[in-house]
DNA sequence: GGAAGCTGGGATAGCGCTTTCCCGTTTCGG
DNA sequence: CCGAAACGGGAAAGCGCTATCCCAGCTTCC
């Protein structure tokens, strides 16, 4: 009787997958070469395979319709194709843009984009992280603004870091944390650009309303504004938070009205278009219309933007190339990675935010 | 000498992934147990674990932040927890309500949301369908409408069956191909209903401005109109297609006014909200005012539909249930799957469509 | 009191693919 | 004309995990 070791013996092999795919030994076996010949083909890999044996190959692989196994390559070859992106909402025309573009250049590195939502929940961002970790992607695109003094930021920044020292690239979309790289829209200088441009039209005291100060995007926009507005003696006069959203731009807008507060101002700048646009809906609820008694500005330039009445001023940022720029940047050279790359916006004046009576519009 | 085979020998093990993560095996020896122990701790398999051992492996796992690499259980099971979602644009408010609903079922299920777009290509949309089929996913949604006549379309049914015979679910959000299965909009009872609508409202000669008719759900949506508006001796005067986008919808309106073909029409409707915002400002460069010249109706209810002026009359879908249906269709119970859902939409009238002079409004 | 069940744990085949090693042939340069 | 280098091909060792099989130690139950 053979030694055997315990704990072993003939089992009956696992049953393939229901009704199975086709593997790369079925393919390797129908052309009649190795298994390591058919790899190399279908990899086009460095050794060569003669002219023969490669046809042989790829013809059987066309016969058997024969799918690469992505989990099994990337088992074998320690990491996968894809590319995770993480934000707080997909169904957000912001964010819908960044990924746009994220798939369009991931789409061009051949690399899978795989997608998960955080609700704006810190939490459980966290916990996407963790899961995402798992799929030992090459790299994670981080969307949504950061929020200051929040607590998991220190556990999610652990775990970004882990990821980043076993060979991953982490990417922000926003303020980037601990040195990881990030390409996100210059909201700052943006702001800034947005206020002068008001500014040279006449108009001087802001009323902001605008998302949680303590959303990191809020407080550069709301600053980079004033800094713009003081060159020309501008301010803002009050600021009025709510959430970041059209229906927050309504509440906070309505509160103005209703304490007087909105009264010394001449144009309404809201923290994005969205709650640009529920903002001019409150102003017009409480008899002030916007872009006649009020200018009313917002930042973004959503589609949306162009289609109210008035037309909406706002600060453009080029959200696809955003998204595909993080994207190249994620998936290219390889090496650690701490760009930080501020993408300019542009002042889209319109209807909303005409010149004012005795504006020079002159420098 | 000892005999060996030939190719073989002691070969230095490749190089650990950079840094490398920690594996199962790393755990299971830190808590001086199996292998086998540590996976069924950690997988909560059926096999009891003493309360010790599931202690110390947890506390191994905790210690060494081990995080399971789904590659590798996705080829040990035989199958990946994800789902592959396939739209032709993520950066289109109406693919990404329902991506919304699709990834927030996905999340429940403990499944990951890969995503596709095909940028209505249907070339792309083949080619994609291959790739994902290599992620072996449970399932793949197919969103945008299906083409009448493509010739891409029998390429992509095979490669969808064959995808479902080896155990896949694949699901569309649109019109449904071969007997696969189907969660998606009514649009021809809705058209019908919103037909109905408006020609309860006094309107009886519609101009239709919307998409290739080559578009399965353009021509849903404009025979459902007729047969709304027929019952009461409405119908449509004129169609004109373009482009299923905005600007679609402002060269068809245009072209419409310019050949004076938009005369005889009391109410345009158009294919989807954004064919409808662009019509609206083409009908104001044209000297006509939406809303009091002439109705305007779209379709989908996308979020600018109310803030526009005057509001869009529209027809509005759950689509991020859909999303969220199809997705726990896809991952619900085993089995073949053929279901055809059609979801109900509803009649949104808004100021776009006043009631006219002399209708009733009553049945 | 011995056979038959549990129970909890360990050893180890694979899963499908990549990639080293190793080897028989050619092709060359000297 | 011979040894070296180049070339093309095959065998098989993992990658990290799951799940099957086997076993030792206890209970149970006639």
């Amino acid at each position: 009787m053979p030694l055997q070791g315990p704990g072993h013996g003939k089992r009956k092999p696992r049953a393939r997958a229901s009704s199975g795919n086709p593997t790369l030994t079925d393919v390797a076996a129908r052309a009649g070469v190795s298994l390591a010949t058919a790899s190399r083909v279908l990899n086009d890999s460095d050794r060569k395979v003669g002219a023969e044996h490669r046809e042989r190959v790829l013809r059987a692989a066309a016969e058997l319709d024969y799918r690469t196994d992505l989990s099994a390559q990337a088992m074998a070859r320690g990491s996968a194709p894809v590319l995770a992106l993480l934000v707080s909402s997909i169904d957000d025309p912001y964010f819908s843009a960044i990924a746009e573009g994220v798939v369009s250049s991931a789409h061009t590195h051949g690399v899978i984009v795989t997608i998960a939502i955080t609700a704006r929940d810190s939490a459980r961002e966290l916990t996407s992280v963790r899961t995402i970790r798992g799929q030992r992607p090459r790299a994670i695109l981080v969307g949504g603004s950061r929020i200051a003094g929040n607590p998991h930021t220190g556990a999610l920044l652990a775990e970004l870091r882990a990821f980043a020292e076993s060979g991953g690239r982490a990417v922000f979309l926003s303020q980037p944390v601990g040195g990881l790289g990030a390409v996100r829209p210059a909201n700052a200088a943006g702001a800034r650009d947005l206020g002068t441009a008001i500014a040279r039209h006449g108009y001087r005291r802001a009323a902001v309303v605008t998302g949680s100060e303590r959303l990191e995007t809020v407080t550069e926009r709301t600053e980079g504004l004033r800094r713009g507005l003081a060159p020309l003696g501008g301010g803002i006069a009050v600021v009025e938070s709510d959430t970041f959203d059209r229906s927050g731009g309504y509440r906070s807008t309505r509160r103005l009205i209703e304490s007087g507060r909105i009264g010394g101002a001449d144009v309404l700048c809201a923290g994005n278009d969205f709650m640009a646009v529920g903002a001019m809906t409150a102003l017009r609820d409480g008899g002030i219309e916007p872009g006649r008694d009020i200018a009313v500005t917002g930042f973004n330039d959503i589609e949306t933007a162009a289609d109210v009445t008035p037309q909406l001023t706002t600060v453009r940022f080029p959200l696809a190339a955003i998204g595909r720029r993080a994207a190249d940047l994620a998936l290219g050279a390889d090496g650690p990675l701490s760009e930080d790359v501020s993408v300019p916006g542009e002042v889209i004046m319109r209807a909303s935010c005409p010149p004012r009576d005795g504006a020079t519009g002159v420098r």
